[in-house]
Order: C-alpha cells, then sequence, then structure tokens
DNA sequence: CCTTGACCTGAAGTTAGGTTTAGAAATTAG
DNA sequence: CTAATTTCTAAACCTAACTTCAGGTCAAGG
C-alpha cells in the first residue's frame, strides 16, 4: 500500500472503535465525505479520525445527527482542518454546552422544591419553563417542551 | 359528574400537554394505573397528574421510560404518595441528575483543550474516558461508551 | 331520542440511529 | 495463483417512543 492512498473504513473502524456500519451511515448522513480507490472502496484522510471523535463526543452531549453534521459544515471545504479550525467549532459547539448544562441544572434546582409540591401539575410551576420560553409568544400556559399542547 | 369519578384521559391530557396517546402508551409501560368505569373508559387520579409531569421531566433529562418506571415504582402501592413520598423519590432522583450534569461539566472542560490537538482521535485522550470508568476492566485502549469496540 | 364528540382496541406507520443479511467484487496473505 | 479477508450495495430489520388509522362504543347536550 502506496503511502497516502488513505484509511480504509476497516481502519477507521478499528481505530474509533465504531462499526463500520455506522461509518457507512455517517457518510449517508454527510458527517464524512471518503473518496473511492480504483475498486471502488472508501478512502478516507487522517482528518476524518478526528471528525468521528467529534461526532461521537457530541452525541455524548445529546446532539443529534443533524446538528452535527451543522457544526462540522463549518470546517473549511477545499483543505484539511487546522488547528485553529478546529478550536472555532470547539467554541462554538461549547457555547451549546454550556446552555445545556444551564438548563439543566436550572429544571435540577427547582426540583426539590416543586417536586414535593402542589404545583407540579400546574403550568405555573417553574418546572414548566426551564429554558425560560416564558413570555415569548404571548400569555396562556407554556408546556414542558416548550410549545402549546395539542 | 359525581365527585370522585375520577379524571378523563382528556382531561388529563388537557392539564398535562400530552398527548392522549401518549398517556395510554405510557400505561402499556406500566407508567401510570388507571382503573375502569363502567363503561370501560379509563379513569385517573389526581395524583397521576404528578406522576405524569415527573415522566416529562424526567424524559428532558434523558432517562428512558424504564429507568423512569423504576423511581415510580419505589412510591408506595397502596395509598397516594405523600408529599414526602414524592421528596424521597426527589433525593434519589436528583443523585442522578448530578452524576450526569457531573459527566457533561467534565467532558465540556476537557473539550477545549482536546478538541485541538492531536490526541482526539487516540484513546489516551482524556475525553475517551468521560464517566471515568479508567482502570475498570483492565489495560487496553477504552472507547468512548465505555466499552470495547467491536 | 338523537347527534356529536370523546373514548375504546389492535395494528400499522413514523423517526432516529443504526445493524444485519445476501450476494458479488476487491484486496491481502501465503 | 489461490484462499481468506474486506469491502461493496441495497434492502430488510431493530429499539424507543410515540402517532395514526379503522371500525366501533360511550357519554353529554338539546
Amino acid at each position: 500500500m502506496a503511502i497516502s492512498e488513505g484509511l480504509s473504513i476497516g481502519a477507521l473502524a478499528d481505530r474509533t472503535g465504531l462499526a463500520v456500519s455506522a461509518i457507512r451511515y455517517y457518510e449517508t448522513q454527510g458527517l464524512i465525505r471518503p473518496w473511492r480507490n480504483a475498486g471502488g472502496q472508501r478512502r478516507f484522510q487522517r482528518s476524518d479520525l478526528r471528525r468521528l471523535s467529534f461526532v461521537m463526543i457530541a452525541q455524548q452531549f445529546g446532539f443529534t445527527l443533524p446538528e452535527i453534521r451543522a457544526e462540522l459544515d463549518r470546517l473549511p471545504g477545499g483543505r484539511t482542518p487546522t488547528r485553529s479550525d478546529w478550536a472555532r467549532i470547539s467554541r462554538s459547539f461549547r457555547t451549546r454546552l454550556d446552555e445545556k448544562i444551564g438548563a439543566l441544572e436550572k429544571l435540577r434546582d427547582n426540583l426539590d422544591g416543586c417536586i414535593g409540591c402542589g404545583c407540579l401539575s400546574l403550568p405555573a410551576c417553574a418546572l414548566y419553563n426551564p429554558v425560560d420560553k416564558a413570555a415569548a409568544g404571548g400569555q396562556g400556559p407554556r408546556y414542558l417542551m416548550g410549545d402549546t399542547p395539542e
């Protein structure tokens, strides 16, 4: 195998711990874009290892594949991403993480008080407005997922 | 309608913001146990409002329905749960929440450093051991989800 | 009484995120 | 060169958590 022929899907699977089928699936979702060799097999760049690691980490945080793709799409198209490209993604990603963690903490901090009181079933309860969508969208009860019922 | 005939499924849906079909589904999963009136329709206790609210909140935190059921099963069987019954559930639940939040924070704090460095694709990276399963299970690489690959 | 809306059941459909399978072609090891 | 691996595609299958649908029943208002 000549130098810089790229990594096979199996090599990528071994090094990330992902299943081969998962990597193929991620390709269908636009998370990676391997090229093909003469025989039609997928070949990957080294930087795809980092892309896949990013996918795995972001999934642990509860991001969906389309959301992850949106972050990855901010990487440069024509060249291999540099360290500072990744740092930029990292900052943007971290902001979204902080929001998630903040929402969880807020819910948690309301939990003890609310779960024991009578308000848990009422729209007035703080737990019904976890991400503070209150007052956005007019009056009337806001429900748990931030949408109106029905 | 006589007093204490119980709540209809529609009333419960209106007051929780859940779909009627979701409430029926929760019954199949053992999260609520309504009784039936003479005509075969479901009737609910007021305390089921709180049960359902708990379900909705726990789901936001990423708990699965079986996990939520396990928490709810700790409520007393023969009587309507009291405030202190709920407080006990709340404490147990909060412990699990704190663990989740802690794991997220740990990941987040490693993110900036790791994402820009070359280690992101290597098992040595801190991000590969988010919940600190390191050293449990012998030597060799630990992968992202805490399991060995393959 | 009659109509309309709420409710019933069971089965099938939906979305996300993959895995499994089957049969064929490419690659690698000996 | 031959045999054993890998890889390929397309389609089917899988789980969680529901929703939708079809065909029928129950309940409440006028």
